[in-house]
DNA sequence: CCTCCAACTTGCGATAGCGCAACGTCGCCT
DNA sequence: AGGCGACGTTGCGCTATCGCAAGTTGGAGG
């Protein structure tokens, strides 16, 4: 249970433009937490303890239904916070965050972090922008699901996650995760069988790469088109 | 442009446990604004102004999709607040909030509600905690969007919103919203005609009472063993 | 290098739910 | 009182998507 350095904090969005002695206070009150590949930093229903903010690794926020079903919430990779929900309204936590590699963390207990917000009330304006923002991820993704079909929410899908992990590479971007068929189909609301079906489809197409847990997108305009439904582009 | 007096204030859960100084200056701070039925306290992509709470009426908030497709995203009844998201994100309103019969709020603007929050930190927590717990309730509802069939996502959006705007009368809880079978719909993710047909048969087997923009729960029991796909109950 | 398992693919029905069209009906407005 | 527009219903055909079963494949670990 290291302490984190105070300068390592300030690469992470949450804690930007904080002064020097408030970067202390952070990291002083912070515990570090490693997690194998596989296992959990919180498990859905446990009683909420930390909010987190992931130095190392990947991580996945998972939710499962009653009945077992289960939904991807979001991938998590390093500089992200999760658990803030859960921290903030208390309770138990309403979902499951594994890591998908060895991973690590520095976390906040619920007392800790609201203290940290009350001495430092500029850290309290940008969680609450954070949750604003992430209020605004889910209210669009809940209109997608209720709107749009599962091709174009698969083509989303795969443009929002090559946001937060593309990496340019030759011929495309690749999306640096772990992300299996079946990720895929429950970050996207379907099935896996769908899922393959139509990255089959894209792939004999050019438009993306497939393999093992890996994709890569090849014509990032023409999985536009389909996220956006316009005219495909010929060329 | 009046003030609401501050006496009013302390009923909404955001401001409770206020002290009578801090309603005072939130009261100060608060314009009113009254609006017809029909008409919007704003709309969406809009430049966000301002952060409102209901004191009279019904609204109801609403995203549309590029390609014109309309969702629900809640109801809002006296005493809530609306417009949160979008005063602590900045940008553009995500939505549109429109009035279902004449209705009345206070408002502040972004930057007021800032300054209450940093003079008050009780309510900045107490802000986030609403987020946060809202936040919840879109992960849930993604979560049935995404692997829930429409009997029970409807079931389920019944159920709240007789939670949220429920009023005991003879033969059942009547839903005091006007809620047309589009609304119905659009906050469930499906079409009129399959609402339609659903409540036709919940009708018939004497579960709702129906008519135009009402809907009574008569067997609310019932309705919960459909929503949670309960064995049904045999009386 | 070999083995084994998880990940992925594909064919083939089955069906929930969509979407149109046509029609009923309520209640607001003049 | 009457007409009109919004709301609601229902029949019917269609198809996107599911869900199973039976494979193939890749790569991690011995």
């Amino acid at each position: 249970m290291t302490r984190p350095a105070s300068e390592l904090l300030e690469k992470f969005d949450l804690f930007a433009d904080r002064d020097a002695g408030a970067l202390v206070a952070i990291a002083a009150a912070a515990l570090t937490r490693r997690v194998e590949a596989g296992d959990a930093f919180f498990v859905q229903g446990e009683p909420t303890a930390c909010f987190y903010v992931l130095s190392k690794g990947r991580a996945r926020l998972t939710q499962v239904t009653p009945d077992g079903q289960q939904v991807v919430v979001r991938f998590i990779t390093p500089g992200e916070g999760f658990g803030i929900v859960a921290s903030l309204a208390g309770g138990d936590y309403p979902l499951t965050a594994e890591a998908l590699e060895p991973a690590e963390a520095y976390g906040w207990d619920g007392e800790a972090f609201k203290g940290l917000m009350a001495a430092h009330p500029e850290l309290a304006s940008r969680s609450m922008a954070l949750l604003a923002s992430r209020m605004r991820e889910f209210q669009d993704r809940n209109r997608e699901l209720a709107t749009e079909r599962v091709e174009r929410r698969i083509a989303r899908a795969l443009l929002r996650l090559a946001g937060q992990s593309g990496v340019r590479e030759s011929g495309g971007v690749r999306i640096d995760l772990p992300l299996s068929r079946q990720d895929l189909a429950e970050l996207s609301g379907t099935t896996v069988f769908t899922v393959s079906r139509l990255l089959s489809g894209w792939e004999a197409a050019g438009i993306v790469g497939t393999g093992r847990k890996r994709i890569v997108i090849r014509r990032p305009h023409d999985l536009v088109a389909i996220a956006e439904d316009l005219p495909p582009a010929t060329h």
